[in-house]
DNA sequence: TCTCGTGTTTCTTG
DNA sequence: TCAAGAAACACGAG
């Protein structure tokens, strides 16, 4: 479940591997996660190393100096693996880059994830236009106001889904924001005041991201019972909140599987 | 055997 | 022109 957080830690998993020589690169040519990808550029990492690692939303991308910027994007099912040197990739194994005392492996069953491979020294045009980190100081309540303004009617469970707005948030950061705000999934963006409303949900989203990345990304801890991540999956799960237990409801808002209390998250008390 | 799904892109419809 | 919705992608889990 790539989020935000599992993102940074599997950009840690392949750490290691930073400044070690890359002495081959296998690839399966005809997986799909290398759509748009000149798969000939690839072979340039061979005989160079990762000097830097860098997350950013659900992108990830692996510097290169003197070949180009490696970038990867998880999709659902994508993950980075460490393994033997002698390792033997199976058939969703996509890219294998040979070190001498490891393998760096990218694994993605259903390919929905993406690998894609720049030239130059330069980051990539995709990664500099990218917005900025919910964490950052770019993610600035006016910028917030104005995507709600321009959003009026949409829910906001698919405008915190944005990754034009809200690089890094997946369904279940989603729901979380949603759950702690108090916010019904479907409440429309307008009836969010341009003030209070606004700059809560903007304390909420950098708390829950600040939360993901601490207890998921160094080493994929559990998260605390006390929030909704641990229960929305479950059937007949209960709201933790503090004097609700409320039965937790699940429904489809605009095409994603969506858990909410409906006694917390009570659509006409906003 | 059937249904569902953590993400994104593209196409269709309104 | 824009936004919403559906379909497609491919596979494993239950």
């Amino acid at each position: 479940m790539p989020e935000l957080a599992e993102v940074e830690f599997y950009r840690r998993v392949w750490l290691p591997g930073l400044n070690h020589r890359i002495c081959g690169v296998e690839v399966h040519g005809e997986a799909r996660v290398f759509r748009g990808t000149h798969l000939e550029w690839l072979s340039r990492i061979d005989g160079s190393c990762f000097h830097a690692a860098h997350a950013r939303g659900k992108q990830l991308a692996f510097e290169c100096p003197g070949a180009g910027w490696l970038g990867i994007h998880l999709g659902m099912t994508g993950e980075l693996r460490v393994a033997p040197a002698d390792f033997t990739p199976d058939r969703h194994d996509h890219l294998v880059l040979r070190q001498e005392e490891r393998s760096l492996v990218f694994r993605d069953p259903r390919m929905f994830g993406r690998i894609r491979f720049d030239l130059g020294d330069e980051p990539p045009e995709w990664w500099q236009t990218m917005p900025p980190d919910i964490l950052s100081p770019g993610f600035t309540p006016q910028r917030l106001r104005a995507f709600l303004a321009s959003h009026r009617t949409s829910p906001l469970k698919a405008l915190l889904l944005d990754q034009t707005q809200f690089p890094g948030i997946g369904n279940w950061m989603a729901d979380e924001i949603l759950w702690r705000g108090c916010w019904n999934p479907g409440l429309p963006g307008i009836r969010l005041s341009v003030g209070t409303d606004c700059n809560r949900l903007r304390r909420i989203t950098r708390e829950v991201a600040r939360d993901a990345l601490r207890v998921i990304a160094p080493a994929w801890g559990d998260a605390p019972d006390s929030w909704l991540f641990n229960h929305r999956w479950k059937a007949g799960g209960r709201c933790p909140r503090e004097g609700c237990d409320e039965p937790l409801k699940r429904e489809t808002i605009r095409g994603r599987t969506t858990c909410w209390c409906p006694r917390c998250q009570d659509l006409d008390s906003k």
